[in-house]
DNA sequence: CCCTGATTCGC
DNA sequence: GCGAATCAGG
């Protein structure tokens, strides 16, 4: 497999749509997760934001490199019609109550797919149907990678945890992940 | 253990 | 340029 136009396009509109490097080379077929993050750097957009404001973040970065030119590859973002303002948004927001009206930005809405942005009725849909099917574990059967998402009044029999198996090192199961947390876009941290 | 992206380096 | 191996982290 090679990267064709229509492979590097469909693996920049997954990429800035938040989709993972996994499900990109899924998508795609034929490559792995690898391939697509190492093309993604290649493209130059490791930066997911097509046009984050900065976070503008007073970080206390050393740059105690005066003489040390950083060749930072200007974004080539221009021609690129960006819609969305993309929502500012602490990622790590538990947002437990299910009182939220859609407060998506209603400027150039997205046609094709919805992306992967805010709550959407979609999971909160979502989350009823795995209800239904939850394991229903007791306190005491809570595992680290069983769902703790609680279900019902603690101060009723009619109380128990999803108990799902919960995705990468998050609580709760891939359903209750997409309720209880914002997408996902801003993780810049690398210690080394 | 599952997953994520980041980087390196032989090809 | 490519991507497996590796790394670093959740």
């Amino acid at each position: 497999m090679s990267w064709t136009d229509e492979r590097v396009e469909l693996l920049k509109k997954m990429w800035s749509e938040g989709q993972s490097a996994s499900q990109i080379a899924k998508e795609l077929g034929g490559v792995t997760r690898n391939a697509v993050i190492g093309k993604v750097h290649r493209l130059g957009l490791s930066n997911r934001a097509g046009a984050t404001p900065a976070p503008a973040k007073a970080e206390a970065k050393p740059a105690a490199a005066p003489a040390a030119p950083k060749p930072k590859p200007a974004p080539e973002a221009v021609a690129k019609p960006k819609p969305a303002p993309e929502a500012p948004v602490a990622e790590t927001r538990p947002a437990i109550s299910p009182a939220r009206k859609a407060i998506i930005p209603a400027g150039q809405p997205l046609p094709p797919q919805p992306s992967a942005n805010e709550i959407s009725p979609e999971a909160l849909a979502k989350v009823n149907e795995v209800e239904k099917k939850a394991k229903k574990i007791s306190l005491m059967e809570l595992t680290e990678r069983t769902c703790k998402w609680p279900v019902g009044d603690p101060a009723t029999e009619d109380f128990w945890f999803c108990g799902l198996p919960v995705q990468a090192g998050k609580p709760y199961c891939e359903a209750h992940v997409g309720v209880a947390f914002q997408p996902m876009s801003s993780r810049r941290d690398r210690k080394r």
